[in-house]
DNA sequence: GCCGTTTTCGGCCCGACTGTTTTCAGTCG
């Protein structure tokens, strides 16, 4: 049992029980619960396990305690079961069609049995939705629209691709008459590894004509609402974008309110009514008279935050950090003095050694690693023995020629299936370190995977883990692993873990690389570039890095290249 | 059902837009 499939439970059980019209606290209490599990880097069970004391968690009290080990210890939750037999589970899927929420899904079930999806796509299609009171055409067709068209999925796409669409859709808005300020918020601007939908805020001049420009953008496919602050479209390529309004004195309180996360903005909300004011996008209000709003440090300031910095605000502990003055200073992209991690035209790169050398030294990096695939990874030509020593004479001798820059010896060794690498300790030995990975045997059951992972550990020339989970975005899911025992076995060994920062990957995940900050881990945030064009995705290691709460010192590769070589050394 | 620098009860973030109404409920973010 998971922590997301024990989450699920809880949402599944809160749906529910808002279709039942139960008390809205105790629906909230359900979903703050689940929101919590689902990203607590530790497993629910590990710790029920281990006898420790989940009501540390937020917002699980000592009933969600209890039901949490129920969940771990029987695979089922007796309330869900309960409410089950007298409202239908599946009801809680129709609670995903947008436009549906509880009360709705409620009149449904009543008036037509509707208790599915197929069943609301046949009575939609039969017109009988319209007929009920609280519907009409339009909600009708919006429902059989919705259900077509999304099938239930949610539809998040990469960080990367969004900021491509972001880029063209921003250059057109800021040349529009009357545009002052604009601004991306939302999870784009928290840096989120995947964005659901774009949020956009300007301000304008009261007869900027941005609202109407904005509808008529040329890859709008759907305008699917038009107000006076706030429009919502839908572009051809299926991204969602909102885009509000707001006068030039409001600023700072809307990008706040805008950013997000929902969940962060509760606190900082929350701590605002202690004071007895009121925030709202608008501004922060004692009574009617507007306090702040201007800019975020001035809305932060009211409650007693310093600024904090977006990639933060996910309620993860840093409110609480805030109030007491232990924000981490995060790291930057300028602070990153070389890449560990890339490859050449050997294996399966573009570039030759010389090539990436330079374009790194470019870059103004001291130094770059090289990190061609060990001989297991034959559809990448993977090195030998005898291929990788070559590598090794031609790096000696560019070093000897090449200025300003140092190339470290390395490779991305495969580790295998029996937790051995893949080239003999004899040649890795000549090696300045390794980065090690697991590119095959993807469904090993958890418990062999955890041992395949810490068992190369165990040799003491395994340097850094790449790409920890391997998963890929949107893709495929990671290998199912312990990471919480990888991550301590990495601590006692003297290993490090990779943010590999293609952003495809973006991996260890934001949740995983705060987890193994706090047990004390170092991290290299490399680019596993296969081209020199690659080095350019460096910038999504650093926000991943950010959001996991890593400072400059946690990272392997900000270090000058003497403190670099001896953090490197076990 | 959780939580506490107003602590064991009584609070729990807040506003905009749509579609259905005829003054507002439901939904969303």
């Amino acid at each position: 049992m998971h922590n997301a499939e024990i989450a699920d439970l809880f949402d599944t059980l809160a749906d529910l029980l808002e279709i039942e019209d139960a008390n809205p606290f105790r629906i909230r209490a359900y979903r703050n619960a689940a929101l919590t599990i689902r990203q607590y880097a530790r497993s629910m069970k590990s710790m029920v396990d281990a006898g420790e004391d989940l009501t540390e968690l937020p917002a699980i009290g000592h009933d969600l305690a209890e039901k949490i080990k129920i969940i771990v210890n029987t695979g089922k939750l007796p309330l869900l079961e309960e409410v089950r037999s007298r409202t239908p589970a599946a009801l809680s899927d129709l609670m995903a069609i947008e436009g549906l929420g509880p009360k709705r899904v409620k009149i449904l079930y009543k008036a037509l049995k509707i208790r599915s999806l197929d069943d609301l796509k046949r009575k939609a299609k039969s017109g009988k939705i319209r007929e009920l009171e609280g519907f009409g055409e339009k909600t009708e067709a919006h429902i059989l629209e919705h259900i077509e068209r999304y099938s239930g999925k949610e539809k998040r796409v990469r960080l990367a691709a969004a900021e491509e669409v972001a880029e063209g859709l921003c250059a057109y808005l800021r040349g529009i008459d009357g545009v002052k300020e604009l601004a991306v918020a939302g999870s784009f601007r928290r840096r989120k590894e995947t964005v659901g939908d774009l949020d956009i805020l300007v301000t304008a001049r009261k007869d900027s004509p941005v609202m109407r420009r904005f509808a008529e953008f040329d890859e709008v496919a759907e305008v699917t609402s038009r107000g006076n602050t706030r429009s919502s479209v839908v572009l051809r390529s299926g991204l969602h974008v909102d885009l509000r309004v707001l006068p030039q004195v409001s600023y700072g309180a809307a990008l706040q309110y805008f950013t997000g996360s929902r969940e962060h903005n509760i606190e900082v909300r929350r701590l605002a009514v202690k004071k007895g004011y009121k925030i709202n996008e608008y501004g922060v209000f004692d009574g009617d008279k507007r306090i702040a709003g201007k800019t975020e440090k001035e809305v932060y300031a009211t409650v007693g935050l310093p600024c904090i910095e977006p990639e933060l605000r996910e309620n993860r502990g840093e409110i609480e950090a805030g109030l007491k003055g232990k924000l981490p200073k995060l790291i930057e992209l300028k602070d990153i003095r070389g890449d560990l991690h890339c490859h050449t035209i050997v294996t399966d790169g573009r570039n030759s050694i010389e090539e990436m050398a330079l374009a790194a030294r470019e870059l103004g990096y001291e130094y770059l690693s090289i990190n061609d695939h060990s001989r297991h990874v034959t559809v990448a030509k993977g090195l030998d023995e005898k291929r990788l020593r070559q590598q090794l004479a031609e790096i000696d001798a560019l070093n000897q020629e090449l200025d300003g820059i140092t190339i470290l010896k390395s490779i991305e060794v495969d580790i295998l299936e029996d937790g051995k690498l893949d080239l003999p300790d004899s040649v890795l030995r000549e090696l300045d370190f390794t980065v090690c990975a697991v590119h095959y045997k993807f469904n090993l059951p958890r418990d062999r995977q955890t041992e395949r992972i810490i068992r190369a550990m165990d040799n003491p020339l395994f340097t850094i883990l790449a790409h920890p989970s391997g998963r890929l975005i949107d893709e495929r899911e990671g290998y199912d692993v312990d990471m919480e025992r990888v991550m301590l076995a990495a601590k006692e060994r003297g290993c490090h873990l990779e943010v590999n920062a293609q952003p495809a990957r973006l991996d260890l995940t934001d949740i995983h690389c705060k987890a193994a900050r706090e047990i004390g881990l170092k991290f290299s945030i490399a680019t596993d570039s296969h081209s020199i064009a690659g080095f350019a995705n460096m910038r999504f290691g650093i926000d991943q890095a950010r959001r996991g709460w890593l400072e400059a010192a946690d990272v392997l590769n900000t270090r000058s290249l003497k403190k670099l070589k001896s953090a490197l050394r076990r």
